[in-house]
DNA sequence: GCTTGTTAGTTACAAAAACAACTATTACAT
DNA sequence: ATGTAATAGTTGTTTTTGTAACTAACAAGC
């Protein structure tokens, strides 16, 4: 006998969260696509590298929660457009340290600017305090698991 | 001159939101995929129809906002597996009135119980205050644009 | 040294999504 | 009535993703 207080499956949690990610990310998805012809993936390598410097693509799958082969991929894009080198690491040759040129921090920093523009804009629908719980809460669903 | 605070781009709404969304649908995605070989599009159009009943196809465009490709596949989809019937209407017949079959019903009622255990888990590491807070700003978030 | 296992990253192929163009039907204006 | 536009839904083609298999380098045990 299942049914406690039966469940609405539109406030399905996974649900709503897709809906929110979807909406929330489609106009600053353009952004990254139209200026930069980036996909998902590569702005969040980009931004990996922007914010901690010289990586390694295991590091950014761990932090980014990103499979390999997605990152692999990304990141085979962005050296082709020239934001970002790779050098063999000497002690251990399969790794490869990933850098931004500087014309990728360029990009990195256009999109940081304009992605903190873009949250401000979607937070001052809600308080300080709610977007605040929000980010905290939106934190400990992802990371659990 | 930009950056009020400097922003950290780890704090990006549309990214967390994104990894919130797809860490919580991982587990449940395997569900309706293992178990009854269906996408995440059909679901959702499986479980509007459940919620609703006889709709069309652009009904559930509106309300899940969901493509018309999206749609028309995943409608076919669920209807090769006999999960719902199709039939034209008659005063405009473009239009197509959608209704799940009893067996697509069975489908809807078991994966909605799964959903409802399912969301439990989920918000059970938070408390039902915040899980509510949660649910209404990710509604709002979702419904702005 | 050599076998076995593990890790970093890539590649190949299949599945799915995105996007644009299409058909069919209705609505509306002249 | 007839030409134009709009709407419902489908189909075709191209991108992107997912999954699994792969290569290369290292590590550990014997």
């Amino acid at each position: 006998m299942k049914s406690a207080k039966d469940f609405d499956v539109r406030q399905f949690l996974p649900y709503l969260l897709n809906q929110a990610a979807e909406a929330s990310s489609l106009e600053f998805q353009k952004v990254y696509k139209d200026k930069y012809g980036m996909l998902r993936n590569e702005w969040r390598v980009l931004f990996h590298l922007g914010i901690y410097g010289r990586m390694t693509a295991s590091d950014i799958g761990a932090r980014a929660q990103m499979h390999k082969t997605k990152i692999s991929r990304a990141v085979q894009r962005l050296a082709e457009r020239r934001y970002l080198t790779r050098t063999r690491a000497d002690k251990d040759r399969r790794v490869e340290y990933l850098t931004l040129t500087p014309a990728g921090q360029q990009v990195y920093r256009d999109l940081k600017g304009i992605a903190q523009d873009y949250d401000a804009a979607l937070t001052d629908s809600i308080s300080i305090e709610e977007a605040n719980m929000l980010r905290g809460l939106l934190l400990r669903l992802a990371q659990r698991d």
